[in-house]
DNA sequence: TACGGTGGCTAACACTGTTAGCCCCGAAGG
DNA sequence: CCTTCGGGGCTAACAGTGTTAGCCACCGTA
């Protein structure tokens, strides 16, 4: 990832993927991250124009690994649609567990579109579409669903004792089920 | 609403959803609702204690405000499930797109439960649990799917050209139509 | 008349992203 | 060898953020 990043790009972006990732969206600031560098924060500036182009390069790279984490789910494609979407949906929740703050930073607000690593949306949005046999209306809803569900669950939105495993089997079931529009 | 806020911390709450709508998230800073009242910021202290509770003023009212914008659904109860959750589906989309900044506030992050006023998000839960004849699990699903078809398209992630109509549409009447678990 | 609460105020602190301007060091060219 | 130039640091500073401390004026009440 990021082949047009130098080097110490680079290495400042990894420490703010690190950096996000421990200490969440309030504690990336280019201050501390400066400091975990080992530099003064406006040093930052002589590799990155400004904190959108550090997120930017974080997002981009997040969409890539949220492609990678959905590789395993297209590959057993030999079960029907309803298993490789349960499959998908299965690897979209856990990244999003497993990487809260960078889920969050990357669905948060809108995307500056052109700015972004070009493909690396559509690269992470295509497994769903091809699930779906095409139907990208289909595949929105399921994608709408499983963002909802996800982001739902990181900001605690459901009641302590609700059975989010069985909301989502219940969704993506009806989803993978659903038939043509007439 | 907001029986226990004091008349001036009412006229601030208020100030403050008028500059949320304005101005936006960012825009609402303590300095700038002081300025639109007349005063300076540290003032406000003296009828909130934080900005947190601000917010959470205007979130419990974004609650009780959705809660009535469910009621016509609700109310054209006759039609079948399938009507009642389209009307519902459509409440809350309009919802969002009337009063994007707070929806955005009411859903970005975790809700502090104990210091909204009470009761009020469950108000706002009812009428989709309801719809769904008391099948949690399904009106879970069913609000994580609006949810993130509203947040998705506040924040411009459908690609220019999609019909986002049409991905309401299906996966709104894929949720209603969904049969009981086996 | 004195008092206490209400509701303003200024000054300040610690933080944020960001810019201007300086300096050092190493590589390359004449 | 000397010079020039760019990479990559630095400090100081600006405007903005939420928030606290401490001061003061008014106003109703005992």
């Amino acid at each position: 990832m990021a082949e047009d990043r130098s080097a110490r790009a680079q290495e400042i972006v990894a420490a703010a993927r690190v950096l996000l990732e421990e200490e969440g969206g309030d504690g990336l600031s280019m201050r501390r991250l400066a400091e975990r560098l080992g530099i003064r924060a406006p040093s930052i500036y002589k590799h990155l124009p400004d904190k959108r182009t550090l997120e930017n390069a974080l997002i981009s790279d997040g969409f890539v690994e949220l492609a990678a984490a959905f590789e395993p789910a297209v590959g057993a494609g030999a079960g029907g649609r309803e298993q490789v979407v349960a499959a998908l949906g299965a690897a979209y929740r856990n990244f999003g567990r497993r990487h809260p703050h960078l889920y969050r930073l990357m669905t948060d607000r809108e995307l500056d579109r052109e700015h972004l690593t070009p493909g690396v949306e559509e690269l992470a949005a295509r497994p769903l579409v091809e699930a779906m046999g095409g139907d990208v209306d289909l595949a929105r809803a399921a994608f709408a669903f499983a963002h909802g569900m996800t982001v739902l669950e990181l900001n605690d939105r459901f009641p302590p004792g609700a059975d989010v495993d069985a909301a989502w089997a219940r969704g993506l079931r009806a989803l993978a089920r659903a038939d043509d529009p007439g």
